[in-house]
DNA sequence: GTCCATGCAAACCTTTTGCACTATA
DNA sequence: TATAGTGCAAAAGGTTTGCATGGAC
């Protein structure tokens, strides 16, 4: 687990949510903002279970879940969706609030970017279908740079001749 | 169901990937290939098994699954997962092989866009960071016109201050 | 006749839920 | 002390797999 900010403020900003919703302040619950905060991976259930876990914490899956319910509901973290089968989570409070993802085939490291064109196209293609937008997901699925330098290819198994359409 | 175009020339065009590859062309195969390719919707298994019952054919789930991995390996079908739990299947062949969306967080309506920009990020963003891309997808989330029109609201739940980072 | 597909059921995996017990406030 | 949370295990829901039977070629 690489090295991420210092997590307590997080923890504490979580736990005046927490208050405001006239929810109760539990070790569980600052134990799971802590892992999500300290972190800058994007953590799945599992993985958090095991830091967690190496950190003399014993803490049911369940539990786990709910808390990343309520860190999701207080908008500090996000819910990610890469198509695993399974979510993985991620803080929300680093410098850079909104970003993209590039997503190696092959080894599925995971690469950030931003852009702000994608908030112009979705401003404009909303505003064409009188779509009123909170957020969007842009993933862009491939070879990275390593895989790449490895030979790696992505196998194709489609049609040997083009389409006829009709 | 909404009626699609004249699925018969799809279902034989993946007839012939299927005898490229030395695979027999089982009548469970074209059922699903039929469904699939006469719909113009985003449609998961259970949709598909439903037509299918309706249309007289009784097919297992798990053939169904193994017939659609088949014709994602074609690449006449895309597999969609708009998070809900479950995969969609649609096919490639209309007029808009790629194609954007923009889903609606309270009726779930997908309403599909194509962007040249999108593209043309893609293909920069890669550049930048040395990757080769496949494929990208972009969902845009939020309220389409009919929920705002009947006075929907997201309703949100976050801290109720803004954020102090550290 | 040889493979491979099919159907069914069981297995799998992630996530959710029920319930007795415990901790927060 | 009242209310809500926790842990465990069972359930749920989508998808995959094992195996005996049946169909494609």
């Amino acid at each position: 687990m690489k090295a991420g900010p210092d997590a307590t403020p997080f923890v504490r900003l979580f736990g005046r949510y927490l208050r405001e919703q006239g929810l109760p302040v539990t070790h569980q619950r600052e134990a799971v903002a802590e892992v999500v905060f300290g972190s800058g991976e994007h953590l799945s259930v599992d993985e958090i279970e095991r830091v967690l876990r190496s950190g003399g914490h014993r803490i049911g899956k369940a539990t786990i879940y709910r808390a990343l319910d309520l860190l999701v509901d207080s908008k500090l973290v996000a819910e990610l969706d890469f198509g695993e089968g399974f979510k993985r989570y991620e803080h929300r409070l680093s410098a850079e609030p909104i970003h993209e993802h590039l997503i190696c085939l092959n080894c599925g490291t995971v690469i950030e970017f931003q852009s702000a064109e994608v908030h112009r196209i979705e401003a404009s293609v909303s505003a064409q279908h009188g779509f009123r937008p909170t957020r969007h997901k842009l993933e862009i699925y491939g070879l990275c740079r390593d895989c790449i330098a490895a030979g790696v290819e992505v196998t194709s198994h489609g049609l040997t001749c083009p389409i006829e359409t009709v």
